[in-house]
DNA sequence: CGCATTTGACCCGCGC
DNA sequence: GCGCGGGTCAAATGCG
């Protein structure tokens, strides 16, 4: 072996040691990634069984009171004035009825005001349970409303709020709140319409801990259509069927705003690395 | 001073 | 037609 051909194989073993130094590093980093990438979808998971076990007890508690108060959900001739039904529910819950052009069975849209006829506002209601000692008819829903009426109805001792988003009259969402007849410590607070604008504290509440969670329970046009058939007037089990783990979690995963958050936080670690 | 809230008056639909 | 009750208006008031 001469001198030239004695330098070229040391320099290929010395390229192919630096370029095996470099896979190994490699992999080091992608079994680093690979630990984090896990432990984050650990506490996915652990998010995902937190909203289980907060949509169990939830919907243990509607079904609760669905067999307390079947007729109230049933029948076609509510009146308009009907007292403010109560729960137990604790924390938010919003039961949106999906108002459309369609017959409905809710007070609100009921054929006696002709004058509307063009508003197919969207109505929803919103339980919120409060500190006791709290007076205020406040519901922190993210949005910025302005308050423009109190009324004490008849069925209730405690004052009705009369609300308007602050964006009015480019946003016609209003809502009334409602301190509960027989739970005063739950505020139920009725909007009617939807926002045309986004949400104003959005930012600060995805980066808030999530003390509060919202459930929302579309009881006219439920994407859980299924479930929606299976809300009797019986206590069922209180454990959250497979299937609805699966549609919830599929529901994450279909969700824009989620993927986006997890594809940014996967990917900005990738990014960061290289 | 400007804006939000309060609160009594007013409007309107419905039932009798 | 009248009274009742929910919803809205707008002047008064309070607050930063």
């Amino acid at each position: 072996m001469d001198c030239s051909s004695w330098i070229n194989t040391s320099l290929d073993l010395n390229i192919n040691s630096h370029r095996f130094h470099e896979d190994v590093q490699s992999t080091f980093e992608l079994e680093m990634e690979l630990k984090r990438v896990s432990a984050e979808n650990k506490k996915l998971v652990e998010m995902l069984s937190v909203v289980c076990e907060n949509y169990n007890s939830l919907r243990s508690q509607l079904m609760e009171y669905m067999s307390k108060n079947p007729e109230k959900e049933l029948s076609p001739s509510s009146k308009k004035r009907k007292s403010e039904s109560s729960n137990n529910n604790n924390n938010l819950i919003e039961i949106n009825n999906g108002n459309s052009e369609s017959s409905s069975t809710d007070e609100e849209s009921s054929c006696k005001k002709p004058r509307e006829e063009t508003i197919k506002a969207k109505i929803s209601r919103v339980y919120v349970r409060t500190e006791a000692s709290d007076t205020s008819l406040i519901v922190k829903d993210g949005y910025q409303w302005r308050k423009y009426g109190q009324k004490v109805t008849r069925d209730n001792p405690c004052p009705r709020a009369y609300f308007k988003c602050s964006f009015a009259p480019s946003c016609p969402v209003k809502k009334k709140v409602q301190r509960s007849v027989e739970d005063q410590s739950v505020l139920v607070a009725t909007y009617e319409g939807e926002h045309n604008h986004p949400h104003q504290s959005q930012m600060e509440e995805t980066s808030a801990p999530c003390s509060a969670p919202t459930v929302t329970l579309d009881l006219v046009k439920s994407k859980f259509s299924d479930e929606s058939k299976i809300i009797k007037p019986k206590i069922e089990s209180p454990e959250v069927p497979p299937i609805l783990v699966q549609q919830m979690a599929t529901s994450l995963t279909m969700d824009p705003n989620f993927k986006a958050a997890l594809v940014a936080a996967i990917s900005g670690r990738l990014v960061h690395k290289n």
